[in-house]
DNA sequence: ATAAAAAGTGAATAAATTTGCATCAAAAAT
DNA sequence: ATTTTTGATGCAAATTTATTCACTTTTTAT
């Protein structure tokens, strides 16, 4: 347990299991999973993933992850997130681009799991039949984008993290 | 004078108009409008209309309120210019690459369009379902560029000129 | 391989937000 | 018409969260 991105996700699934109301409480908990971070770091992995604290009904703020986009198949653990990374064979960048490599008939899909995520890092996505091309945000780094894809589909992370 | 509901209205509506980063900037904004208040009860407000505080795109933190799903403005009647323009949905730019959002299913409607006008600015695109990726031409500016797509769907003047 | 740049982090601190307590005003009750 | 209750609010303290600084590690460029 110490990667960033592993914290990241296990921050998100904590986050949208339980009622947290504050960095403090989550703190605890992370560091029961073996994790080892201070307040100061969490605030900015929270920042990072978006995370918003809000009233919780009646008295006390929790911490939630606000879906901006219409809701479809949760993709979750055991959702299609994690499927999909199976169709997933690779990426190669250049320049500001990226090319994934999907088993045919896969991308499509995945790139709508990752337009639904909508990355700050990836500005667009074209997918054929067994290719996406990504076009990224001008001074992103390629280990950013890989974390950016990573957290869309967990899963990836055995694959290329 | 000014009530308790009147100025939760006024604050949900400033929060969803502007990027308000802290309650003392909003306070501010509020003692402007004539609202006289501290950033106590403010604090209290929020809490009311369960107003949540998340990292922005960019840098920094905005309020926002969850429920706040962009619905899609209703289509206006008029002629095919507007029909298209409307499946706009944004351009970024980066690098010497464009994406267009579009509707689910105009992308290639779209792009047949701007490939019919043939602007100098653009020398190839490629479309998906809801995504268009234009090529540029070395050395035009952004601008540049939006001004040919307004040149090929005027209506679009409203959305991004 | 080495240098340079970027990312990640903790400790301490600053900034921002929430809350306990007291007060005041308006509504409800007696 | 008083008295009681309730809701709203300010003030100041407490709590929580964000950021600055210094340093280390990792990544990227030369």
């Amino acid at each position: 347990m110490k990667n960033k991105v592993q914290r990241l996700l296990t921050i998100r699934k904590i986050i949208t299991e339980n009622n947290i109301g504050s960095q403090e409480l989550l703190l605890s908990i992370l560091k029961d999973e073996g994790f080892d971070l201070t307040q100061a770091t969490l605030s900015r992995d929270l920042k990072e993933l978006r995370v918003a604290k809000m009233a919780d009904r009646e008295n006390g703020y929790i911490y939630t992850i606000p879906e901006k986009t219409v809701p479809m198949e949760p993709m979750q653990r055991g959702g299609r997130g994690n499927f999909l990374a199976d169709g997933f064979n690779g990426i190669q960048f250049s320049g500001n681009l990226a090319v994934v490599k999907t088993q045919p008939g896969y991308a499509n899909t995945i790139a709508a799991i990752i337009d639904r995520n909508n990355p700050f890092e990836i500005i667009g996505t074209i997918a054929g039949d067994d290719t996406i091309l990504l076009i990224l945000r001008e001074g992103v780094s390629r280990r950013e984008v890989i974390n950016s894809l990573v957290l869309a589909m967990p899963n990836l992370k055995e694959k290329i993290g």
